[in-house]
DNA sequence: CGCTGAGTTGACGTAGGTCAAGCAGAGTGG
DNA sequence: CCACTCTGCTTGACCTACGTCAACTCAGCG
């Protein structure tokens, strides 16, 4: 019943909301509530995996998540990185994806599929899952905006993204390795590391210390990105 | 009111499912109901523009519909192609992200937000825009992965793509040119061509004229499609 | 210390872009 | 019916952005 709906047609999800319900707020960071257990999931490992039947959603308490995904010949792609306070796991399909994976020690809350007592869903929760569906979709789209770019406007247009989703207006805080960063982007380790390079000689941006950055010269970078 | 779904909140969206409603199924290629008219649009037109608010949604009758996007520099990416019975312009915004156009000579049905008369949505229809949601997402996830790879690898997965979308099993007419399937695909128009005639000398897929290509090894265009 | 793993940098190779030349089919007009 | 363009496609010769491979640096960490 539950799984029926993550993977799922409308028709459950409309069902449940049928009765008792608020008006709710729309979160941009979603906020479902009906929590089941925070996990640690420590560097590098497995909170799901590809082809796993896709039951939960789960929200980034602190640390950072990425979902990928391997190719026959090895080569890796990222599908997204998840900041603390987002959520991810919901997929389109009856099961995932992407495999899912801490990017550093992270603690992660494991959200039972949001059903409420009698086994419908509750307004409130409903608008909080579309949202999430919309914000996924658009994300999608704009990952393939930035894909048909060269590497320096990848590059540039990764920063911005990042910085975005930070509080901090003009440091970023990459959790995430250059390696990670390529296998979104769609490049290798090297060319990320001289774009980098190449953006601090234009002193468009700052690397303090390869995971701190600076953006000093924001428009420069939204200007590569266009 | 209408406008304010398609860009928008799932509160109007459920509130509007909250009475009268019947089960109903959920359509793959959508059949969303409420029609206003059938639009004629001769190749190379606009639909609409992006930027353009987004009020109504569109499925294609006759022809092939694409949605795009053009970069200061003159650069042009497609979102993507929708052939008839598809149904294309809904937004995770309030406005458009792409423009629409017509590859071909094209009948488009407009369909005004489907509001049922007392304003609001039908159990029906929210479950197609529903499908209809989770389907893009799903197009534009395909999409991230496939501008992963090679050109011949880009290639093979549009023939695939395509040849999946029609009825026909392995004959494939293509309503759009080789500079639209380079600017979907991230490559150019040569590049595309290249690949054409590569994948044509191994006997993989027969051109015959340009536009109709037949595929006559599958399992190898699946093996580089991966 | 040396070891390890992440990052940077350099030298070189290649997939795919760029530019430019054909070429075939569809009108159009004589 | 043949020239005559026009537009879309193919093909070739060359170029470049990015990948590859390999050396080197640096920060942690036993």
């Amino acid at each position: 019943m539950t799984k029926v709906f993550l993977q799922s047609s409308f028709s459950q999800f409309a069902r449940s909301m049928h009765d008792e319900w608020s008006p709710g707020v729309v979160a941009g960071r979603g906020s479902i509530s009906p929590k089941v257990a925070t996990v640690r999931f420590s560097r590098n490992t497995d909170i799901y995996r590809e082809g796993d039947p896709a039951a939960q959603l789960y929200k980034v308490v602190s640390g950072a998540v990425r979902t990928c995904k391997f190719l026959a010949d090895g080569r890796r792609q990222i599908g997204a990185f998840y900041l603390p306070g987002e959520i991810f796991g919901l997929e389109t399909e009856e099961r995932h994806l992407f495999s899912a994976e801490a990017v550093t020690d992270s603690e992660v809350l494991i959200i039972e599929p949001p059903i409420v007592p009698f086994g419908r869903w509750d307004f409130e929760v409903a608008c909080q899952v579309w949202a999430l569906m919309r914000h996924e979709l658009k994300r999608a789209q704009d990952r393939v905006l930035l894909l048909g770019r060269t590497a320096q406007e990848r590059v540039a247009g990764f920063l911005l993204a990042m910085a975005e989703r930070m509080q901090s207006s003009d440091q970023v805080e990459l959790p995430m390795s250059r390696q990670d960063i390529a296998d979104y982007l769609g490049l290798t380790l090297e060319t990320v590391s001289r774009m980098l390079t190449q953006l601090e000689s234009e002193s468009t941006i700052a690397v303090l210390e390869s995971k701190r950055i600076v953006l000093c010269r924001r428009a420069s970078l939204r200007r590569l990105a266009a």
